[in-house]
DNA sequence: TAAGTCTCATTTATATTATAAAAAGCGCCA
DNA sequence: TGGCGCTTTTTATAATATAAATGAGACTTA
């Protein structure tokens, strides 16, 4: 959802505005001729992105009432475009450590089934994944991108739609998440030394083993999530510079 | 997305020719022109809905190009609406299997999380669910209902975004996979006592213990799943009558 | 002949205006 | 006081005009 139009334009802005909790019960959106002021745009531009944004569930609309945003339980945050404008703009600890619970759930599934159905195509690409992560520790590659590149490899590889479907909300996650606690400091080889087991195990068919591997994997970069915050607090509470 | 007004109506009908298949690169969607004919719609609710579809990864519209089907890896299959497209109109064993799978990783690591987290009011909602069950089994409530009422329960309990957005993705699945699958007959008592399972352990904080009742908890069904599969294929095979 | 450029036609994108439908709020009346 | 019906506001739909993008084919030129 680039701004590579109009309607797509506002529909990005807006989106931002009402994720970062903009509008709400005591601050509700604006009428349809003042959003149309606002972003200097026609009505059926308006409507068309505000019709997006309903898809996403961010909104409702309905004649004489205006148009509200929904409760956020209602927003579909599984969607990359709603979860990359959370982001964007919020910076959230406990949104981080939430999505890196349900990767602890959603991984180890993928890399198990992976290890029991995945073709030659797809070792291929985990292999792949693995040898750009190497790479970018020699500096030919870029880190962040070869680490997403193998998470998202194993989604693909279990052959379940619904697993593959979260491949653009782990990579929108996963970039988060790394920039935010930007490691590659030392702990990179470490690290890549833990994607290879995972990738070994899915490569050799051993499934339960796949599966502990990435949980074991993510389950570090939980704690370290879960450590780094605690430091922060401790920091603040010592008086000294947190963010 | 109910056919409260026209855009949704149209965005109803298109959903699901798109997600069953009536479009492809061999058979593409209509112009507008054509599309507003078949709906007997102006331009203005007709863009307005395919705006919806597009926005939930179905299509993609281009000016001079026209607007194409996207690849299915791009369809939001997480959205309550695509998923209950698919399923509404398209019978899929493979699908099927395919979400209980998913299910197998996600509701454990809720499941695990709750009984971490949860407080009075979601403990009362998971007991609940397990008390409407047993009334269910007497003939007092719906079982289809309760069910799914205290699978949603768990996964609110986890106090995390990420699994409370699924429950409109499970509470879909869930009918579709209970009704197709038709059981409630003679399982439900050892399928009673199996939630149980899963409630105690939630409630009593044993996080290990919730984790894996869950999971035991679906693997059966996925074992049904398949073993119903394989019965029809043999079925099938014999030249019986399945389905 | 071949490569590049230009023009034109087609289709979506945006704008504008008018009318319909829904519903909240107010006032009238019994 | 309570219910009924008008009025007004706001979104929903329609109809039409213009802009922008782009694919295809003609045209130009080396």
């Amino acid at each position: 959802m680039q701004g590579q139009n109009l309607t797509y334009g506002i529909a990005n802005e807006l989106g931002i505005e009402i994720v970062t909790g903009v509008y709400s019960a005591d601050n509700p959106i604006p009428i349809e001729a003042q959003l149309c002021r606002k972003y200097g745009a026609s009505r059926s531009a308006l409507r068309e992105a505000v019709k997006m944004l309903t898809a996403k569930g961010l909104l409702d609309a309905r004649p004489r009432r205006g148009t509200w945003v929904q409760p956020e339980e209602k927003w579909n945050l599984l969607d990359p475009d709603v979860l990359g404008w959370l982001l964007e703009r919020k910076y959230s600890p406990a949104l981080l450590i939430e999505f890196t619970e349900i990767r602890l759930a959603v991984e180890p599934g993928a890399a198990t089934l992976a290890a029991r159905v995945a073709g030659p195509q797809e070792k291929a690409a985990i292999r792949h994944g693995i040898e750009r992560m190497q790479a970018a520790d020699r500096g030919d590659d870029d880190p962040l991108d070869s680490d997403i590149a193998f998470h998202v490899a194993v989604l693909r590889a279990s052959r379940n739609r619904f697993y593959a479907q979260l491949t653009g909300f782990t990579a929108t996650a996963l970039r988060f998440s790394i920039q935010t606690t930007n490691r590659y400091k030392g702990v990179q080889l470490a690290s890549i030394a833990d994607h290879k087991k995972v990738a070994d195990a899915i490569l050799a068919g051993r499934a339960v083993a796949a599966g502990e591997a990435m949980r074991k994997l993510i389950q570090e970069a939980l704690d370290l999530i879960c450590k780094r915050e605690a430091l922060q607090a401790t920091r603040r509470l010592a008086g000294g510079s947190a963010r």
